[in-house]
DNA sequence: GATGCGTGGCT
DNA sequence: TAGCCAAGCAT
């Protein structure tokens, strides 16, 4: 969970999901579904599918015991360096270290690297020169300690270098560059999206449908549509039916207009449109769908229990708000 | 090595 | 408002 997750975030995602998954079969057990809703809105769902599967393989492999090695836990789905270190070092006490965006800004300045610290030249550097620093057989209090002064004391803006204990030997200090070190790659620039999307009512119950697990959102659920090129149009609502045509292969009417969201993922900016919407004929055809990969017609209150981008999210919320009549079904 | 993958809080 | 940031990983 703590992968790109600030702590305080994790925290309560973390209380709440032991609730429900107290061991690891629990979580081997689990459906997909469930396992996802556990995680709707910490982003990068592919941790959860991950976790889910590394589950299996502990239970399957490894008689529902985390393993505690390194090199082991190297190999296990969704565990890379960094939370191999973590588990081994933490858990094992081994003598390995943990290299995050925390120790990673600690060295950047005090040994004043004025390379983009992601490279795996810098990394290479900074992961030799933690090791050679790491005092056998105290791991676990090192890594520990290194990862809360960088997020405690040596915090990306406003550091507090004024109570620094290792001020005097800190090379960007000296130089007075500690507010331009860790160098950063150039951001990505921003992608403006417009989105339309149906919430198209059918005897009581809405069409949705579930992501590829290869996409954004793998494995989450949201309302059809398609991605429009802005040119700031307002005719959203004939935009609807066509791109539900190429998204599902539905032929709907828009009817009204229900609510327009704002929503962002790394660095795309999506406001998304949502309309009400019917099909035009009686007889069920069979969705077509392009974008997903399974689609349901559910009651309100079951599409409310399913795991939602938090862009659909907002648009669930605000059915509830403003449409509770569909949910008291 | 570069890119894609989420989200909400803070400045 | 727009940009920055976070206990990274897989492809």
């Amino acid at each position: 969970m703590l992968q790109q997750t600030q702590m305080e975030r994790g925290i309560v995602y973390f209380n709440r999901w032991l609730e429900r998954f107290p061991v690891v079969v629990d979580v081997a057990l689990a459906a997909e579904d469930e396992i996802l809703r556990y995680w709707e809105g910490l982003g990068y769902y592919a941790r959860a599918r991950n976790l889910h599967k590394a589950a299996k393989v502990i239970v399957e492999d490894y008689n529902c015991k985390v393993p505690s090695e390194y090199a082991t836990l190297l190999e296990l789905p969704g565990i890379g360096p960094y939370t191999a270190a973590a588990i081994a070092s933490i858990a094992g006490n081994e003598d390995v270290v943990v290299v995050d965006a925390n120790v990673n800004r600690v060295f950047a300045r005090v040994f004043n690297i004025d390379q983009p610290v992601k490279t795996t030249e810098v990394q290479k550097k900074i992961r030799a020169v933690a090791t050679a620093l790491l005092p056998p057989g105290k791991a676990r209090i090192f890594n520990q300690a290194l990862m809360d002064f960088g997020g405690l004391l040596c915090s990306p803006k406003a550091p507090l270098c004024h109570i620094c204990p290792v001020r005097e030997f800190c090379r960007s200090y000296a130089l007075g560059l500690v507010s331009v070190r860790p160098v950063l790659q150039k951001a990505q620039e921003n992608i403006q999206i417009k989105r339309v999307a149906g919430i198209i009512l059918q005897n009581g119950r809405i069409f949705m449908q579930q992501r590829k697990r290869s996409a954004v959102w793998g494995g989450l659920w949201e309302f059809p549509g398609g991605e429009i090129v802005v040119e700031d149009d307002e005719n959203s609502q004939l935009d609807v039916a066509l791109e539900i045509k190429k998204d599902t292969g539905l032929a709907v009417i828009a009817e009204q207009f229900a609510v327009e969201v704002k929503h962002q993922y790394t660095h795309h900016k999506i406001v998304l449109h949502c309309y009400f919407c019917r099909l035009q004929e009686h007889k069920a055809d069979t969705p077509q769908l392009r974008s997903a990969e399974k689609y349901s017609w559910l009651s309100p209150g079951e599409a409310d229990r399913l795991a939602c981008p938090s862009g659909v999210r907002k648009v669930m919320e605000y059915l509830k708000q403003h449409r509770p009549e569909l949910f008291s079904g």
